[in-house]
DNA sequence: CAATAAATAGGACTTCCGACCTATTTATTG
DNA sequence: CAATAAATAGGTCGGAAGTCCTATTTATTG
């Protein structure tokens, strides 16, 4: 069950049409983002690839910018569901968890999907504070899990230098993005990536120290 | 010196007025993509920047793509240069001069230039041939770099390894602009994200093994 | 079936865009 | 200073963009 504001026109998506076009157009407009970039991504286009009239886009959405912010929360959503099923299937002990979501999470970039769609969130992000919001409340989201995770590998951890641990293993997959994604020179090279990453990060959540990270202002 | 191909106009900057007024466009046009994004780019913007027409923009700059690809090139040279400076400053020890690397690589992910030019960058690469070009001609030349050092510090690896690691360790680095770059949620994390990184890629470089990495198809 | 609201089509308006063309002015050079 | 090329201004064109408005058609509900 997704949970999307849907437009924010009184009246629309009442029938059951009305829900089945906003889906359309959402995934239209997603095809479109992916394919052609946000620069590429007009109304016009959206209407036309869901075989509709601009009024009728419009009646849906009366600005781009709300077809944007719905757009962004549907793709977003996606992907935390998607997360959350792999967490859900991937046993008990939490190494075996963290290898599972970072297996998944470097798999997953080798899709047209995710190598085009989150380079264009990042760049969106810089401009568009609601495209902001949405990107960091994902990664929180992941972050947190990947936080307890660690928290459990590596106890003497404080929360603060849990967090910072996870903050460096997620930011550091999604640079894989344009390197290893779908049609990227090194799209090859994602199973070596996957080997190294897992290796890497299991190693650094399990073996830091607390002082390695937060040595506050410290001298040379 | 820079080696600018330089508009494709004959005869255009072949006076000094000519060949600032270059430099002006260059200036502005990176000023409004940092700003506003690809997206809000456009010929009368930086016509209207520099204080020009835009007759006389498209003087110096037939097409919009021409003027792109020029300014690509202009802001990745200018990151070249850095980042040469940097390396040869930074000693004889390959340690030594991996941890100058990373530290620069990272501390400048806190401006906002490179906070914001970059995800531009990867955006375009995913829709623009030229500008994928130019970003993998960069990142291919700070790889190699990279590459011959972490083979100093693990002459176990074939070249072929190292450059893999060399892969993931500046992919990751790439990973943390959006998170910590100037202006982002983590932007005070970026200390605590230099000692992580160091310290994971350090020891990554230099105690990784072949087999690890390279585990062709290999069965569980 | 009538009433009501949702969904749709089609157009119109304004703004901005990239590109082009032609004089005119400015700088350089012989 | 004259000749030549570079640099500039200003206008124009077609197109695409976002937004809005008004009928008209379709679906739902009482």
């Amino acid at each position: 069950m997704r949970a999307l504001k849907l437009t924010n026109r009184p009246g629309t998506g009442a029938y059951n049409k009305g829900q089945e076009r906003i889906l359309q157009i959402l995934k239209a407009s997603r095809d479109i983002l992916i394919e052609q970039g946000y620069n590429g991504l007009s109304m016009r286009k959206i209407a036309a690839s869901v075989g509709m009239t601009i009024g009728n886009l419009h009646y849906y959405y009366r600005t781009k910018k709300d077809l944007l912010s719905d757009l962004l929360d549907h793709v977003i959503d996606g992907y935390l569901e998607a997360f959350n099923v792999v967490r859900s299937n991937a046993g008990d002990s939490p190494g075996k968890q963290m290898v599972a979501l970072i297996e998944f999470i470097i798999d997953d970039l080798n899709t047209q999907e995710t190598t085009n769609f989150f380079p264009e969130l990042w760049a969106l992000s810089n401009h568009d504070e609601n495209a902001s919001e949405g990107m960091h409340a994902l990664y929180g989201k992941v972050r947190k899990v990947f936080k307890e995770l660690i928290l459990e590998l590596n106890p003497t951890l404080s929360g603060e230098e849990s967090e910072q641990v996870a903050l460096f293993i997620t930011a550091s997959m999604e640079g894989l993005t344009p390197f290893v994604g779908k049609g990227k020179p090194w799209e090859k090279k994602l199973p070596g990536m996957k080997r190294i990453a897992t290796l890497s990060f299991l190693h650094l959540a399990e073996n830091i120290k607390g002082h390695e990270i937060c040595g506050l202002q410290s001298a040379d």
